[in-house]
DNA sequence: GTGTGATAGTGTTCCTGTTCACATGGCTCC
DNA sequence: GGAGCCATGTGAACAGGAACACTATCACAC
């Protein structure tokens, strides 16, 4: 369906790319609790997932394991990192201020994996102007300014559906290249922007449908 | 993967189920915009999806459309709705209340399609006892109770990654066949519980990942 | 009442991702 | 230094979902 652009790694299954981040988390424990080598066959029962999907996953991005031995765990979370971009600092604009952007903000999980909110925009006169834990809140036409000056290269939508579009529009201009969106609406964005939906809507009426199905 | 129970409807991929949501939502505003008809194309573009796979989606649950005209929109509306369970009100329990947990639960997207939280659970002595918006907040060692009296039926697990397997434990004990988790954890649950996760992390790794192929 | 046009429903094909199974190759122990 | 072990890496089979193309059917016009 989205056409890929053209990288030098061929073709990788995004759910591949959603795999390698959870074995990511899965490493760093592992390295926490001093675990030097854990197999494909291992990590694949923590997620009850199979032992060759996890080696293929891998396998994609080069020849990390020890035949007879397994993955060396710090090893390879060093590789994962890499690959998934964490070895760096990701400058984050979230846009959007009101319950959920607010709880985003204050969700201290990002932060540790190199993902900095450095700025919020929100047009709301009672929030713009103001700071929170150092980090500016801003109106909305300075995002173009303020995307180039704090080299923002993710943008995280938190506004109600019926400003995210003109929101993701900004971004785009602002020449962001991938947007969060938690706004339940499909944004439309140019081939070479990465857009990434949640939509606690679609979660929950998923649930809903399931219960449905079972009392009826 | 995910072993399904065996239902009346033999074989609904799940990709429809979410489709099915978003076709909701999209009529709920064709609705209220005074549209009459909508057909498989004009659905189909609007998310940039086949036209066919509209159909197909649609046509695993009877047929509703009429040749050469299409679907009538609150015809079909009312159909998706009563196929995702939303022409019913479920009962929520959110457990946890820290940043997350408050967020999602002023999160008025919720109630208006049905979902209803109904109690909340947290062990921080500094909340348990109190009522927000009427909504009265407990400590955990009450749910099994509560979720009785209460007939809750979907679970919601914000609380940290640590503490998830054991709020989901005590939900699946409390007879609850759905939980919504937001830990970034996978947990184990019964074959019987629908299980959907949101794993924040992911996407903006998932997004980071794609940032590090392009600047590389 | 009949013809025409438009669009739903559906069998088939295609393609992508998952699983299987085996051969490859490094490590260890004798 | 060689033999055996054991887990990786990978080509091939399999499965499931998406796209295509065709057929059936309905509404409306004349």
């Amino acid at each position: 369906m989205t056409p890929r652009p053209s990288f030098k790694i061929p073709k990788i299954p995004e759910m591949t790319i959603r795999r390698l981040s959870v074995y990511t988390r899965c490493l760093l424990q592992l390295e926490e609790d001093g675990v030097k080598t854990v197999s494909s066959e291992e990590l694949a029962e923590r997620f009850n997932l199979n032992s060759a999907q996890v080696r293929k996953d891998l396998a994609y991005f080069g020849e990390f394991g020890v035949r007879g031995i397994g993955y060396y765990v710090s090893g390879l979370k060093a590789e994962l990192q890499r690959i998934l971009g964490l070895d760096r600092e990701w400058q984050v604009a979230l846009v959007g201020f009101g319950n959920l952007g607010s709880a985003l903000f204050n969700y201290k999980g990002f932060a540790h994996q190199g993902f900095r909110i450095s700025v919020i925009f929100d047009d709301d006169p009672q929030k713009a102007g103001r700071t929170v834990d150092g980090v500016p809140i801003l109106p909305l036409r300075e995002l173009a300014q303020e995307a180039k000056g704090r080299n923002l290269q993710i943008g995280i939508v938190a506004v109600p559906p019926a400003a995210a579009q003109a929101v993701a529009d900004r971004l785009v201009a602002a020449g962001i290249k991938a947007i969060l969106n938690f706004a339940p609406t499909r944004l439309k964005v140019p081939k070479d922007v990465r857009l990434q939906n949640v939509d606690l809507s679609i979660e929950l009426e998923t649930l809903s449908f399931y219960l449905a199905q079972v009392s009826r």
